[in-house]
DNA sequence: TGAAACCAGATTGTTAACTATCCAATTGAA
DNA sequence: TTCAATTGGATAGTTAACAATCTGGTTTCA
């Protein structure tokens, strides 16, 4: 029955990709920073780009606007969102909260073939970092959390992480020192040790450690790229 | 979404709702339990009830989707969400892991206005309980919630809890016990105290008992109303 | 009588055309 | 030459019509 020219799929469907399959494309390729800050999101460059309707495509965006990962403006369109220093601050603090916690019960969750895993997993991020490869680096790096965090098992804080781990790619783009890998993976190697002794404070007090070392990293005063706020940049020299 | 808060326009159209008002009321009615679990969300009683074209409906419907709040079944419509004990589970989970945090980090950043603000809360929740408007008393309890993440200004965790407290009310509304309030309004004016006292970790550590009080004081074995797993209920009785 | 097939109504999902808004280039005048 | 107004093109927002799917009741046959 397969008289279709083209689009011959016996496997089954040769479904177009739902909305939740593009938002995640959009939330790792904003993690890898192939979309830096203010980028704009056209709805015609994604329908082409991922081979969908408008529809489809402004679902996505919604989606993504809902998760702070993109701005949506009134009749202007999408753009990737520029974080300001005060969400900067926000976006850590939540992390803060939830992160050692869910290391702690990553740890007191994890089977041993979770270990296993990450293991492998700190063997690609080591290799990506000596091997020069900055997206790849940059990717395993906000993967590792992510990981943690399916370890834990819980849903609905996995689904916060990801937003959270998406939005902190951002805030490095903007905000962070230039020479400063995005995860030192020495920290990552010290949490990993204590899943591999069981030590669910220690990873709790690890993770917090390294998530401070990372925001201590930044500088929130300095804006780079993306969107400058130009009102405020010049709204003193009048009356200086 | 839109940035400006109040889009005052004298064009003489009534603004209607935006997306994020029609969330909004939508939420309020779940944690009201107005909106039992598994009620139909018909797109064209929505777009009457709320005067407004479909498009806005479905966009409003996502966005309450893509927060837990509403089960969206592919040609099949809407319903508001069933949460599963496993869901549950997450659910309380997240809460302790943020809400004793959140407590602390608003005792800390308390203004007096905040205190006394708080103070007349605990009053009309007080006045609801003995005045047997259940109604108020469950949507005042939840509000005194997201109250604390409003002191705490931080919005991204005030987002995370405006969808974990309505995710509660349908929790609570599925396998609650029957007489058991959703909270203990003792609870909040203890924790009212810890502020007075301006005692952070009091504040976080009465928090996460009261949220233990009330995850202990569900049934989660036994599901009443909503949507019943007829499948699971009748598997084993061939076998058995 | 019971069960399966079928049909009608309603509801959701999708597409396409239309409208409104914004942006940039052009044109005109001071 | 510079600034302002205008205009054309492009993009987002909206609406309405169309297509696909589900639900529930009816019919038909074993």
């Amino acid at each position: 029955m397969t008289g279709a020219p083209h689009m011959i799929d016996d496997t089954g469907t040769a479904d177009e990709m739902a909305e939740e399959d593009i938002v995640e494309s959009i939330f790792e390729a904003v993690v890898e920073q192939l979309l830096p800050p203010g980028t704009k999101l056209s709805e015609s460059a994604l329908c082409e780009a991922f081979g969908v309707g408008r529809m489809r495509i402004r679902r996505a965006l919604l989606l993504l606007a809902s998760r702070g990962v993109v701005d949506l403006q009134a009749n202007r369109g999408a753009f990737v969102a520029s974080p300001t220093p005060q969400q900067a601050r926000e976006v850590f603090e939540a992390r803060l909260t939830l992160e050692p916690t869910i290391a702690r019960l990553a740890v007191e969750r994890a089977t041993e073939a979770d270990i296993d895993n990450l293991t492998a997993h700190l063997v690609k991020e080591h290799a990506a970092h000596h091997g020069h490869s900055r997206q790849e680096a940059i990717r395993l790096s906000g993967q590792f959390h992510l990981l943690l965090a399916q370890i834990a098992a819980n849903s609905v804080m996995l689904r916060m992480m990801k937003e959270l781990v998406t939005r902190t790619s951002l805030i490095i783009g903007i905000f962070g020192a230039p020479n400063v890998a995005n995860c030192r993976d020495d920290d990552h190697e010290q949490i990993l040790r204590a899943f591999k002794a069981r030590d669910g404070q220690a990873a709790a007090d690890l993770m917090a450690e390294h998530l401070r070392v990372i925001e201590g990293g930044l500088e929130l005063g300095t804006r780079k790229g993306g969107a400058v706020d130009l009102v405020g940049l010049f709204a003193r020299k009048g009356q200086a």
